[in-house]
DNA sequence: AATAAAATATGATATTAGTCATGATTTATT
DNA sequence: AATAAATCATGACTAATATCATATTTTATT
């Protein structure tokens, strides 16, 4: 099992400020896994007992709505942990995280993350900081969805994507998600998703490859009105 | 000028978890203010250089979309601190302040805030906790946009400011919010809003006097659908 | 008190997005 | 390879909400 000291994937979170000390104890208890695309990670409501460090793959986050329909809160990547806000509320957890493909991860226990918040200030500041940057990409979204439209909202998802997920080879995006995925983003129905899509394609913002989207005119999808 | 040490606002917010040196260095640093009703606090892009305490009054936190409407993210009550989290990510504040009635604030240096959270940890927990709740709040708040019909939202609107901001003698909701600004919490149009407030009247769920609504039928609004 | 300005209210109409139905593809399973 | 199941796609229709127009009422200003 590798050694928590030595991950190069810590740089991209907070982990990156542990001592050295802190982060060989955190080796010593942590648990790598391996999730298989479409597992559920952890239910709404489940208490969680540690953070994930996600080491590799991407998995959403979702609540359900009264009416039924599932509604995806965030993405979470490569580099980033996963888990933390409800640890730190000590409440269950208030979203459901479900891998969207195969995925590598470390589950740190809590006992260990709420010490190390205790005792070392830069760690909890660099947590704090995190949390600062989810809460305004918390607000945006909120206006996102209150002011913009569908085919707005739908073509800003699919930027988002691009510029923070990356693109394979061959220039689709790189993170592979299902129509109803796309509405469940946007907060629609996948018919309307759909339609979208086939509108973005006919106006050639984007082409599509089986499931897979390519962006073919980012300015043009940034100027979706 | 009030001293912090003996302030019993600061029981309602993560400022409690200061030892009694730092609130005395604060109270010797800070600044109390009064902000009239319809004032900015700050604007959205402003850089902070500190957070305000609010002692009385209530403040709406709104964003600018780009189709030129404001959309309200949340509001800050009595007891509450304002500005923290553009604070802790040292960017410019996304979001402007805008009193909704006579505020009573003391505004508190940066320096002091980031010296405080860098050497007390329990500030610095208390802080995050906060951070952590908001960031939950709008978790609800992305899915409730993305999911539920005006007037559900609306509904929820004034039952949460019913049950956490209370209500005068006569049983008004105490917050006195324009239409407009009901219509830019919920994310619909003024006309909108008033015209779903006056369906609730018709069906008796609340009654208006002036500006004033009161909740007739707290369980009716809480089945609006 | 008179006037102007702003906020509230409501109707008519247009636009957006949701729902239901149905068919075509793609993917998984036997 | 054949079948079943899931996903994607599109049409027809409906419901929700936005927009524009215009009163009416309330609040501010002279």
């Amino acid at each position: 099992m590798g050694k928590c000291e030595q991950c190069i994937i810590k740089q991209f979170n907070s982990l990156k400020s542990l001592t050295k000390d802190e982060l060989m104890r955190i080796s010593s208890c942590k648990t790598s896994k391996t999730i298989k695309k479409g597992e559920v990670i952890f239910e709404e409501g489940d208490t969680l007992n540690g953070v994930y460090c996600v080491k590799d793959g991407v998995c959403k986050l979702s609540k359900l709505s009264e009416n039924g329909k599932d509604q995806i809160v965030k993405m979470v990547v490569k580099g980033q942990l996963l888990g933390q806000r409800s640890l730190i509320s000590n409440e269950s957890s208030n979203l459901q995280a479900v891998a969207l493909n195969d995925m590598e991860v470390c589950f740190i226990p809590k006992s260990e993350i709420i010490a190390d918040l205790q005792k070392n200030p830069k760690f909890s500041f660099d947590v704090l900081q995190d949390m600062a940057h989810d809460l305004k990409e918390a607000d945006d979204i909120i206006v996102n969805m209150a002011q913009k439209s569908v085919k707005q909202r739908l073509a800003e998802t699919l930027i988002y994507i691009h510029n923070n997920f990356g693109v394979n080879p061959d220039g689709t995006l790189s993170v592979l998600l299902s129509r109803e995925d796309y509405a469940s983003i946007v907060g629609t129905a996948t018919e309307s998703a759909i339609r979208v899509l086939s509108q973005f394609k006919k106006e050639g913002l984007i082409t599509t490859v089986g499931k897979f989207i390519k962006i073919e005119d980012l300015n043009g999808l940034s100027r979706v009105e």
